[in-house]
RNA sequence: CGGGGUGUAGGUCAUCGGUAGACCGCUGCGUUUGGGACGCAGAUGUAGAGAGUUCAAUUCUCUCCACCCCGACCA
């Protein structure tokens, strides 16, 4: 992609009304824009970063079994009255379609996949299944805020996996936590696994929480162990595993895992004929986790004055290409070049092709954006690359072989 | 939903009863080019919306709307 082309520029200053760092870099950078409170377009840069969170997620989610599905964002209001959510669920978006219909749009999709399952899932053999899907999901926040962590519209994968046997689900349960670990740690987050708030579900149910100052959430991490618990259901200061300290810490909830209540299967009619002949209820666990507030935990961990930090794994592009002298054709040739190759070798590039564009504006640009190597061409580069890494200060000159090496192993 | 704040050019902000200006960005020309260069010349506005007060309202008053922050809420 060369960047005289990407849409849109960034911007110098951040747009009043965006306080929060995610929500500032996001839009400077030009990875989001703002329509109203709580909804976000993503741009080129976002939708690429989207993707790349997604990607990694659904790489876990396919290992441990999982089948790709995408279920409807509008829902029968129908459904959500047989559970009862149609009144209770208090951020539930509905609307009216033809004839007066009620229609959701949909915050979860329990009210879907178990009709679904009930009308295809008839013995044990069809057991376990897991489904998941990436999908948007619509809340009615009364407040939305902090650019992508508290958003009304918001991207999520959520994974329904069901079983003969509540046995089966709470070990089912631990692969899918393991997998979760895998995942954040992909995305170069550090995630902390508490108990979760709420209390409506069992003791199973976790959150993964990203600890930073700018975090909504409050959990209670003991000094000694692991252990770590959301404020809102610790009972004192002190662990309860090993009676150590307990540290108050901000955090972002980027995913929750629990089982779900039998009342989704009974009142759906979810039941399977067991290898005895006997009816059984389906049990069944669900775990989120938001995509799109992935990415604006990533934007408030990894930062700098300067700008974003994208860990590797997800940044919009492996390199950012900054021509300078752009105006001597042989530099420019000699730029050109690299691209190209770069390209042939299926390397992601961005390539600041600007000729009338200063350095000083080419290298802000290119920390605000946050790709984890620069390269630039310039006329005292000669047939070298001259590569800094984002995160570091000083810069190398490499031969084309040897920056390949460094970006295709990236560690 | 309670409390507070802010709405003026594409972005960030000045102006404050007498009909609007700077910087960034944009267009053109010229000079520049290793950390957000500079000169000259241009284009861009229903001052969030409505009502009121006034000879006159962007400016004062009221209502509404939008956005942000704190809190409540967050299967």
């Amino acid at each position: 992609m060369k960047y005289s082309k990407l849409f849109p520029k960034t911007l110098r200053q951040a747009p009043v009304g965006a306080e929060s760092i995610n929500h500032q870099l996001l839009v400077r950078a030009g990875f989001i824009h703002q329509e109203m409170a709580g909804v976000y377009t993503y741009l080129p840069l976002g939708w690429k970063v989207l993707n790349k969170i997604s990607n990694i997620v659904r790489e876990e989610m396919d290992k441990i079994g999982g089948q790709e599905i995408l279920m409807p964002v509008l829902h029968p209001g129908e459904n959500w009255k047989k559970t009862g959510r149609f009144s209770s669920f208090d951020t539930l978006y509905k609307l009216k379609g033809a004839k007066d219909k009620d229609l959701v749009l949909g915050p979860t999709h329990e009210e879907i996949i178990y009709p679904l399952l009930a009308e295809n899932i008839n013995s044990y053999k069809d057991l376990p299944l897991y489904l998941y899907q990436i999908q948007t999901k619509f809340r009615d926040e009364p407040r939305a805020k902090a650019g992508l962590l508290r958003t009304r519209e918001f991207m999520m994968k959520d994974l329904y996996a069901f079983h003969e046997s509540d046995e089966e689900r709470n070990e089912y349960y631990k692969i899918v936590r393991e997998a979760y670990l895998k995942i954040f740690k992909k995305l170069g987050l550090s995630v902390l696994v508490t108990k979760a708030s709420g209390g409506t579900f069992s003791d199973l149910s976790e959150e993964f929480q990203v600890i930073t100052p700018s975090g909504e959430d409050t959990v209670l991490v003991c000094n000694r162990c692991s252990v770590a618990i959301n404020k809102e259901i610790a009972e004192d200061k002190k662990c309860p595993q090993c009676n150590g300290n307990l540290k108050e810490e901000r955090s972002i909830e980027v995913g929750n895992i629990f089982p779900l209540k039998r009342s989704y299967a009974e009142v759906f009619n979810l039941y399977f004929t067991d290898k005895g002949g006997e009816k059984k209820i389906v049990s069944a666990g669900c775990f989120g986790l938001g995509i799109s507030r992935t990415m604006g935990a990533i934007a408030e961990v990894f930062h700098d004055d300067k700008g974003i930090i994208w860990p590797e794994t997800v940044a919009p592009f492996q390199v950012h290409l900054v021509g300078l002298d752009l105006e001597e054709e042989s530099v420019k040739g000699e730029a050109e070049r690299i691209y190209k190759l770069l390209q042939a070798e299926r390397v992601e590039v961005l390539f600041d092709d600007r000729v009338e564009v200063s350095a000083g504006a080419k290298f802000a640009d290119a920390d605000l954006i946050g790709i984890s190597y620069r390269v630039v061409i310039s006329k005292k580069t000669g047939d070298q690359l001259e590569v800094k890494k984002r995160v570091e200060k000083e810069t190398k000159f490499v031969t084309f072989e040897q920056f390949l090496e460094i970006v295709k192993n990236p560690r």
